[in-house]
DNA sequence: GCCGTTTTCGGCCCGACTGTTTTCAGTCG
């Protein structure tokens, strides 16, 4: 069983644990396992079962080893499986309903026998929830409401798509009279590829007319929450929008506690204890003694020569001794141990870029033409254009023949030599690798290009195996300069093709192959997830929009957010080297 | 189930909001 597929089981574990109203900290131990084992490595899940040394990664105990190392070796459990035949599956639907937890769904199925949504919505319209204890008719309505909006509700939203709903929200809220300072927090200011809701979060002295303001935006369907210090509303297109109104001097404290994500906060505030300190969005005080964090920190604030003044994240991070961790990097895979020593790398930055190789023009399925295209890249201060049309192999998308190609890279050469543009436009290709591993151009056609992209784009159901091998053969091909799109998966849409990525990555280092981070919003491929320890192997990246229009070429910005989450440098990236740089490196590989 | 500058047991992050209750449990983030 793939390190996925036993990540999945753990969650699973976890969930069927907690309707089962185990211990939380039980449930919490699989979920933190969960997330633990999808930051190992295939290769190195391999190794550490085999070695007997799974131990060693924080978060395993006894219990997980074993359940991972069985899972692993034999693609079976027999724990999960008598656990999951003990549950009925409609109680696990249950949960995507809102205001429903393990509790009450519990008490919902041993008082009145419910075992599904049917049942459930049967027993709502009965009136029958309403009177049971502990439920009332407001209960009963949100549930109701909530089994006919699950599917808009549960949806999770691409990064760039919230981001835009995000962007006009956050200046409308600095806009504010009242309104001091409002930032996005969340997953969104953490740049992670899809985004569940929006987190707002403002420093304001009149929070009514924040809030006044914020559920009566353009679009909201509904309010779902109005409080002294938060409201929530849903959007027609089924987005939730969280605001949270904090004072000015907790904003620090509030921003990083609702920026995330929940691993890092429960460290970090670990860590605190550890130090005598508890952490909360309220402040950082004292742990001894009576009364709650916020009760203390309110204390506190009375106090004239108080001299921890804790106003920014950069502050808080200080007082428990670490460097500034920025928000890609708060997900709680290490980032904490290496802020204390010094060691988080210097992220690269969205003004870091001078051009990107993978995108389309109207010779294929772009709708921009080359000159469009080249123009977008001079108004964004590019000094570099690589346009990449599909090969021949790619019907669907009008992949271009040996000879249409040969037309194109002329017609390169010749906007080039005319000097139109600053920005310099390299000639290359989207080659298909085809289902065997070769390539869709002889070498002679290659060879008159600057660079060649190889990327899968049929034959998705090769065992992986087959698909690995086939990707590796093409990542040895002596024209090859990078690999496109390491899945092919469509974000919300469709998983990628099976693939083992550390085999592809070992052999792309190898072959001094790029692979690029696809920065198309749906794509962000290869995952975040793979980038930091593939670069520490010595894999340079390159960050590509596949743009398909003159637009698609701001897209580099959510690769750019994706690679952060990655941990990569400047130096990792090869679109930050500036067009000298890029045309020796192209001319030494020949 | 995990873990240890309170080490092998007894803790485990912390607070807001809602709906139900009449002092709080459950859910959520």
């Amino acid at each position: 069983m793939t390190k996925n597929e036993i990540a999945d089981v753990l969650g699973e574990i976890g969930t069927l644990l907690e309707l089962k109203g185990e211990n939380p900290f039980k449930v919490r131990a699989y979920q933190t396992g969960a997330r633990a084992l999808e930051a190992i490595e295939e290769a190195e899940l391999a190794r550490l079962v085999a070695a007997e040394e799974l131990g060693t990664i924080k978060g395993f105990g006894e219990a997980l080893v074993q359940k991972i190392t069985e899972l692993h070796t034999t693609g079976r459990l027999e724990f999960f499986e008598k656990l999951r035949a003990s549950i009925e599956p409609g109680l696990v639907e249950m949960l995507q309903i809102p205001g429903l937890g393990p509790k009450k769904i519990r008490a919902l199925h041993d008082k009145l026998g419910l075992a599904d949504l049917a049942a459930l919505t049967q027993a709502c319209t009965d009136g029958r929830v309403a009177a049971l204890d502990g439920f009332g008719a407001k209960t009963q309505e949100k549930i109701l409401a909530g089994i006919k909006n699950r599917e808009a509700y549960g949806r999770r939203h691409l990064w760039w798509d919230a981001w835009e709903v995000a962007e006009p929200i956050v200046a409308g809220l600095r806009a504010l009279p009242a309104v001091k300072r409002a930032e996005a927090a969340g997953s969104l200011r953490r740049g992670m590829e899809t985004v569940g809701d929006l987190d707002f979060l403002v420093a304001a002295a009149d929070v009514a007319a924040v809030v006044e303001w914020f559920v009566a935006m353009p679009r909201v369907k509904e309010v779902t929450a109005k409080g002294e210090t938060k409201a929530s509303v849903r959007f027609e297109s089924g987005l939730q929008a969280d605001l949270r109104i904090v004072p000015e001097e907790q904003f620090g404290f509030a921003l990083h506690h609702f920026t995330g994500s929940k691993d890092h906060n429960v460290q970090l505030r670990q860590r605190a204890l550890t130090r005598g300190l508890s952490l909360s969005e309220w402040g950082l005080v004292p742990a001894e003694g009576e009364g709650t964090a916020k009760e203390k920190a309110e204390k506190l604030k009375g106090r004239k020569a108080e001299k921890t003044q804790i106003t920014t994240e950069g502050e808080l991070f200080q007082a428990l001794g670490l460097h500034f961790i920025p928000p890609e990097l708060r997900e709680g895979l290490g980032e904490i141990e290496e802020a204390e020593k010094g060691e988080l790398p210097r992220l690269v930055e969205r003004a870091d870029l001078r051009g990107a190789w993978h995108n389309h023009t109207t010779a294929s399925d772009g709708r921009n033409t080359l000159i469009e295209m080249t123009a977008a890249a001079e108004a964004l201060g590019w000094e570099y254009l690589g346009i990449a049309d599909h090969s021949k192999s790619s019907v669907q998308a009008k992949g271009l023949s040996e000879e249409r190609l040969r037309r194109q890279v002329e017609e390169i050469r010749a906007l080039n030599a005319a000097k139109k543009f600053s920005t310099h436009v390299f000639a290359g290709v989207e080659c298909d690798i085809l289902p065997d591993g070769r390539l869709d151009f002889e070498e002679a056609v290659l060879a008159k290009l600057d660079y060649v992209v190889v990327s899968v784009h049929s034959a998705f159901t090769q065992d992986e195996e087959t698909m690995t091998e086939r990707i590796i053969r093409a990542i040895e091909h002596p024209r090859t300069t990078m690999l496109g799109h390491l899945t092919g998966r469509l974000l919300l849409r469709r998983d990628g093709y099976r693939v083992d990525a550390g085999k592809v990555i070992d052999a792309a280092i190898a072959n001094e192959v790029v692979i690029e981070m696809n920065a198309s919003p749906w794509r962000l491929d290869m995952d975040w997830r793979h980038w930091r320890k593939a670069a520490e192997r010595g894999l340079m990246c390159a960050i590509n929009p596949d743009a398909h229009e003159t637009a698609g070429l701001a897209h580099v910005g959510a690769g750019v957010n994706a690679v952060r989450k990655g941990w990569l440098t400047r130096e990792q990236v090869l679109n930050t080297r500036p067009l000298k740089a890029i045309q020796a490196w192209l001319a030494a590989r020949g």
